[in-house]
RNA sequence: GCCCCCAUCGUCUAGCGGCUAGGACGUAGGAUUCUCAUUCCUAAAACCGGGGUUCGAUUCCCCGUGGGGGUGCCA
C-alpha cells in the first residue's frame, strides 16, 4: 500500500493468468496463488481495471467456508455484491446502424456474461423525426439480434425513465447542484460548466491508461434551456448506476469531459471500455448510414439470420483467442470479457458475413428455413402460382447452394417456368463435346418404363447404369440432362434436381430441347 | 492547427523476448471421375520505417510515417 492507503493497481496484462507479485501487491497470501488457475477469473469477474481499494483486503478476509474460489466468483452473494450495470444509449435517428449494433451487443455480452443488468436508453433529447417510426426501427433490430434488455422501454425498471426526454427533472436538480457548487455560469444565455484544469486519467478496460486534460470550460445548457449530450449522459448513467460504459473510440476524446462532470458531482467515474471503430468495407472512414452494408435492418430485410449476424459482429474487435469463430452466442457468453476486446479499428467484410451465414443456414430447422425463402420469393413474385408444396420442394433443394436468402431467386427461376432460357454459354460448352443429343435420347428411353422419380436413388441408378452399358462416365448423361431441364450448368444435383421437378417436366423439357437441338 | 487512440497476410485475427509467425474469409490450383456458388487438400499472401533496450525483438521504449477519432449551444 501507498501512503494513500490505497494498493496500488496491479498490472494483470491483458487476460494473461495472474503475476505472484500482483498477488503480493494486492497483500494477499502467497498460499492462495496455487490456485492461479481460479484468480485471473475471479478477478475479471470483480473488474479488470477497478482501483484496488481495502475493500479488498476485508473482501478476502471474508470466510466462504468450503467455496472454492471458482465457485465465490459466480456465486449470487457475490454477484449481489458487484451487480454490473451497463448501458446502451442510442439516439432514434429511423436507422440501427450496424456499428451501434455492435456496441449494444458488446454491453449486452457483458451484462449477460457477469449477470448484470443491460439497460436501454432512448437518447430522444431535441427530436424532430418521427419518433414513433425511429423506435420501432430500433426496437425491431435489437429484438432481431436477440439483445434483449432488463430495464428499459416496454421492459421497465426501477431507474427510469428511460427516455431522456422525460428527464427534465434530473437535469434541473444536478444543474442545480452545479450551479450551487460554482461549477456552472451563464454566459451569452447558455450554461458553461467550469472546468477543474487537471489532468483526466481514465483506466480504460480496453486500452489502459488513458490521459487528456479538457482545457476548455464547455456548454451543458443551450440558450433555449436544453441540455447538451455530455452533461445528460453524465447525470443518467449516474442516476442509473451505470457501473461500466462501453461504447465507440469515437467518444474516447469526450471522456475527459465527463469524467470532470462526475468528479464535479462528487461521484467516481464509472469504469471505462472504449470499443474499436467498424471502417466502410471500401475507402476510408468510419461506416456511416449511407455506406453499403451498414444498416441492420437491411440485413434483416434480405434474410440474413440474426445468429450469424451477431456471430460475425462478435468476431470484429474480439476473438476466443483459439481459432474458434463459428461459436454460439451461449459459448461467447461464457468466455467474454473486456480486456479480450482489440484496440484497433475493424473493417466491415461482407464476405465474411456471408460465409458464416451460410454455415448457419445449412443447419437451421427446415421450417424457419421455409420460412425465410417464402419471404424472398414473395418479393419476386415470380412463383406465385406455384402448388405450395412443389415450392417447398424446390426451396429446400437449393438451399445448400446459397450462403445468404437473398441468393435464392436467382437459383429457382426454371423450376417455376417453362419458358426458360437456355444459356448460350452452357450450351457451347455441354454440346461442344461427346455425343449429348444421344445420351439424351437414350435416357428418355429408359425412363420411359415407369422409372419412381420421387427416388434419387432409382434415378442415380438409371444414370449409372446407362454410363455403364455405354462405356462412358456419368457426367457424358449428367451435363446434358442438366442443361435440358434447366438451361444452365450450374445448380443442385442432378439427382436432386430430376426428383423435385418431377418426370413431367423432365421428360416435355428433354423433347423440348432435342426438338430444338436435335 | 491542437488533442486522443491505433498499427501482424487484400480483410478479420492468434501471438504478450527465442515460433518454419498460426487460423479464418477471399484468391489461385487440385481432388471428390455430376456441374457449382458445397466439402476436402494444396499454394501464394503479413510483422509500416528508423533508432534504441537486450545475448536476442513481431513482441518493450522513443521518433517518424500511415490510419482512425475528437475538437458544436450534434449525439
Amino acid at each position: 500500500m501507498d501512503a494513500g492507503g490505497k494498493i496500488k493497481r496491479p498490472s494483470f496484462g491483458r487476460a494473461g493468468p495472474m503475476q505472484l507479485e500482483n498477488f503480493q501487491t494486492l497483500g494477499l497470501p502467497e498460499s492462495l496463488h496455487r490456485k492461479t488457475g481460479l484468480f485471473p477469473r475471479l478477478l475479471q469477474a470483480i473488474d479488470p481495471v477497478a482501483d484496488i481499494d481495502d475493500g479488498w483486503g476485508s473482501f478476502f478476509d471474508m470466510r466462504f467456508g468450503a467455496h472454492t474460489l471458482d465457485r465465490l466468483a459466480t456465486s449470487a452473494a457475490f454477484q449481489v455484491m458487484n451487480k454490473v450495470r451497463v448501458r446502451f444509449a442510442p439516439s432514434p435517428t429511423g436507422f440501427f446502424h450496424i456499428g451501434s449494433a455492435r456496441t449494444a451487443l458488446f454491453n449486452w455480452l457483458y451484462a449477460r456474461a457477469r449477470g448484470g443488468v443491460f439497460i436501454l436508453r432512448i437518447e430522444d433529447t431535441d427530436r424532430t423525426r418521427n419518433t414513433s417510426e425511429a423506435l420501432r426501427v430500433l426496437f425491431d433490430g435489437m429484438r432481431w439480434l436477440g439483445l434483449d434488455w432488463d430495464e428499459g422501454p416496454e421492459a421497465g425498471g426501477g431507474a427510469g425513465p428511460y427516455f431522456q426526454s422525460q428527464r427534465d427533472d434530473f437535469y434541473r436538480d444536478y444543474r442545480e447542484k452545479l450551479v450551487a457548487a460554482d461549477r456552472a455560469y451563464e454566459k451569452e444565455g447558455a450554461l458553461f460548466f467550469r472546468i477543474s484544469g487537471e489532468p483526466q486519467v481514465i483506466e480504460d478496460a480496453i486500452r489502459g491508461r488513458v490521459e487528456r486534460t479538457e482545457e476548455k470550460d464547455f456548454v451543458i445548457f443551450r440558450s433555449d434551456g436544453s441540455p447538451v449530450f455530455h452533461f445528460v449522459n453524465v447525470v443518467d448513467d449516474i442516476a442509473m448506476g451505470i457501473t461500466h460504459v462501453i461504447r465507440g473510440e469515437d467518444h474516447l476524446s469526450n471522456t475527459s469531459k465527463h469524467t470532470e462532470l462526475f468528479k464535479a458531482f462528487g461521484v467516481e467515474p464509472p469504469t471505462f471500455a472504449h470499443i474499436p471503430l467498424i471502417l466502410k468495407q471500401n475507402g476510408p472512414g468510419k461506416m456511416s448510414k449511407r455506406d453499403e452494408g451498414a444498416l441492420i435492418e437491411d440485413y434483416q430485410r434480405r434474410g440474413f439470420l440474426p445468429e450469424a449476424v451477431v456471430n460475425y459482429l462478435c468476431l470484429l474487435g474480439w476473438s476466443p483467442k483459439d481459432d474458434r469463430e463459428k461459436m454460439p452466442i451461449e459459448e461467447i457468453i461464457r468466455i467474454f470479457d473486456l480486456p479480450g476486446i482489440n484496440r484497433n479499428n475493424a473493417r466491415f467484410d461482407e464476405r465474411k458475413m456471408r460465409f458464416l451465414n451460410a454455415a448457419y443456414l445449412q443447419e437451421i430447422a427446415p421450417d424457419r428455413y421455409l420460412e425465410l425463402a417464402r419471404a424472398a420469393l414473395d418479393a419476386t413474385n415470380e412463383d406465385s402460382a406455384a402448388d405450395p408444396r412443389y415450392r417447398e420442394e424446390v426451396f429446400l433443394l437449393c438451399r445448400e447452394k446459397i450462403r445468404a436468402i437473398d441468393e435464392l431467386p436467382g437459383f429457382t427461376g426454371y423450376f417455376f417456368t417453362e419458358d426458360f432460357p437456355i444459356e448460350e454459354k452452357a450450351a457451347r460448352k455441354i454440346l461442344g463435346k461427346g455425343e449429348p443429343i444421344t445420351r439424351l435420347r437414350q435416357f428418355l428411353a429408359a425412363i420411359g418404363d415407369g422409372v419412381d422419380f420421387s427416388d434419387e436413388v432409382a434415378l442415380e441408378a438409371i444414370i449409372t447404369g446407362l454410363a455403364g452399358t455405354h462405356g462412358v462416365s456419368t457426367g457424358e448423361f449428367i451435363h446434358p440432362i442438366r442443361l435440358a431441364v434447366s438451361g444452365t450448368n450450374v445448380g443442385p444435383g442432378l439427382y436432386g434436381l430430376l426428383r423435385v421437378l418431377g418426370r413431367d417436366r423432365v421428360v416435355a423439357r428433354i423433347e423440348r430441347f432435342l426438338a430444338a437441338h436435335g
